[in-house]
DNA sequence: AGACTCCCCGGAAACGTTTACAGCTATCGG
DNA sequence: CCGATAGCTGTAAACGTTTCCGGGGAGTCT
């Protein structure tokens, strides 16, 4: 009659108030005896029976409103078909999940406000704290970054000033290590098929690759760049572009999906990789393990940098305190037939066969 | 000083109780503006002002124990490497996105009983409903699925009986269209590399595989028969073992990563694809296309069978007592280069190689 | 003019949990 | 033997929102 609350809700699921009346417990108690702490052994037993025998299970959200956190983490990433955001998500994942939270991904599709979007959203704390890794960062965004209301980690490029954890690679160096190596075993007129130049991964590997080229005392033939999205179809079109009016003999191209549409774009137009052209690719994905040939990739530690950030994340959200930090993992080239230095004797074919490849080796070496 | 409740929490972060001071209204008025129901033009501009001013933005957490939804829907697949996932993943957000939710995802790694954790764990109610897409299923994951507290759509083949909502596609036909086609165009010796035979879609495209086989008339040769993981590594190596005991003609893959798995393993032999190999892949993800040569691969129709259960969720979680529903998508067959020659019928004479006729052509012939 | 309708508003309950607080009992030390 | 203390328990507040309900005012119709 005068009960002041419902115990049984018209759903019929169990609450703690059931499982409470049922032990004849108060719901103090029970919540106590539920999560651990605190009880008398006889306490514990009937709450313990009482929540088997009703098959009591909390209600997350509201516990979640309750102690003000959801154990959500969310991953904003721009394109999830992406292997080096597939890598980075795992990497992610197992830390978050090792933290007892679970990973909530967003696919952005590159589009900005769509990202902002988010992060204003974020205010409505459905998550505990989020990682981001932006292609393109507007002052809007970085704003919106930098007041937000909950943990952010940034994974990639940020302005140097930016008050916000950051786990960034050098990826101009990156783009070093790729001409370097193809300097090195011979090749002079190299391409570099990029992705958007209004992006910062873009922007940056352009920078690198002009200034690499550059210290190796070749004059850059702008005919020999070409941009598209980061995007295999964009790869394969910009290549053939890149090919249609000049003849590079080695490709550097801004991520391995791109490296695969030249692979394909070479490979049609009769050239043999790499005897003719050697590709080198960057994310180092497995996808550039998978191909055939296999891939020279320069790895921008992507796994690294997901778990890095995703232990910032975790360290922030403990410690809300923490001044911004900022963490750099080095890039690193991997070499595997597609730039072999030396190369094995194609089989004798005929002119307009199919181009002969080296044996997939089972791996690469990492220089 | 006697105030039930504090207006301003210490956070310092605006409630409806921050705006509704402000604007002078009760907490109900300011409520009622914010959700766009109800209220005089006088005290909707005065909510909005207020609103605007101190920045509110409204508690997901709150809001979902209010209305017991979170705009959270779950999606559980056993590798987000796949790209097969990755495609209905795809589907599937784009269908849940519009409907004004968001996806959370899961990756299982196959483990069932972390599956069935996860199901258990459904009852806590951080999501409105689940999509599933188990590759083992027990009889105590089963009953966790029948009756889960909430919505759950299963992607796959499931007992007949069970009263879950299901999309599948006919798997054991699909592998029937692959060997339909190795079979016309001459090949006898078909191989296939298999997944797991304690998988569901590894039982079922083995069964599918010695059917069509047997409709063909040719007697099965169990060396011709291999099995792997569902993955790259596993396809090169189950592979590997199949050709130090048998020589193929053909070789059908389970899926596309055990197909590129193959064609390593099938190239770094000597063998020549599809000149000396035939190799046909499944599932028919971007990863077929973005092979060299081109993988011929049966579509399963991942990302329509994705699509169909999130409509199928949705429409569910808006009327729960819909009885549980079936849809079944078909297969198709898109024969790339990988398959793409015609092998002279007779195996007496064909001591030579016959002329290379294949080049990575933009798309493939849909069976 | 009175009754009826319609709309708006505020109070308060409700969602299901955790937890601060206070009261109680039992044990123990002095 | 008495006071302090420790451990357990129940009451109630709190998390921030939505929504039911009743009251009141304005407008309309008879």
């Amino acid at each position: 009659m005068g009960r002041k609350r419902l115990q049984e809700p018209a759903d019929g699921r169990p609450t703690v108030h059931t499982v409470a009346a049922r032990a004849g417990v108060s719901i103090a108690s029970a919540s106590r005896v539920l999560n651990g702490v605190g009880g008398s052994p006889e306490t514990i037993r009937k709450v313990r029976e009482a929540a088997a025998e009703v098959g009591y299970v909390p209600n997350a959200i509201a516990r979640s409103l309750q102690s003000q956190r959801t154990g959500l983490i969310a991953l904003a990433v721009e394109d999830i078909g992406n292997p080096v955001y597939v890598e980075m998500m795992r990497a992610i994942e197992a830390v978050v999940a090792s933290s007892g939270r679970q990973l909530l991904v967003h696919a952005t599709g590159g589009r900005i406000d769509n990202e902002t979007a988010l992060l204003r959203r974020l205010a409505n704390r459905y998550v505990d704290g989020m990682i981001v890794s932006p292609i393109r960062v507007t002052d809007d965004h970085l704003t919106a970054l930098v007041d937000s209301p909950v943990p952010v980690v940034v994974v990639g490029q940020l302005g140097a000033d930016a008050a916000v954890d950051n786990v960034r690679t050098d990826s101009r160096q990156g783009v070093a290590l790729a001409v370097d190596h193809l300097v090195a075993t011979g090749r002079r007129r190299i391409g570099f098929v990029n992705g958007p130049l209004d992006t910062v991964p873009g922007a940056a590997r352009d920078a690198g690759f002009r200034a690499a080229v550059a210290r190796h005392g070749i004059a850059l033939d702008e005919e020999l760049v070409e941009v598209g999205d980061f995007q295999y179809a964009a790869g394969r079109s910009a290549t053939e572009r890149l090919l249609a009016r000049t003849d590079p003999d080695a490709l550097v191209c801004a991520n391995d999906l791109i490296a695969v549409g030249a692979l394909h774009a070479l490979l049609a137009a009769g050239r043999r990789v790499p005897q003719d052209v050697a590709v080198v690719g960057m994310d180092d994905t497995e996808l550039a393990r998978m191909m055939f040939p296999q891939l020279s990739s320069v790895s921008l530690g992507s796994a690294e940098r997901g778990r890095r950030a995703a232990e910032l994340l975790l360290q922030r959200i403990a410690d809300a305190t923490l001044p911004p930090r900022r963490e750099q993992v080095p890039p690193s080239l991997t070499v595997r037939a597609s730039s072999a230095a030396t190369l094995p004797a194609p089989r004798s074919a005929a002119p307009d066969s199919p181009p002969t490849t080296t044996h997939p080796s089972s791996e690469g070496v990492t220089a």
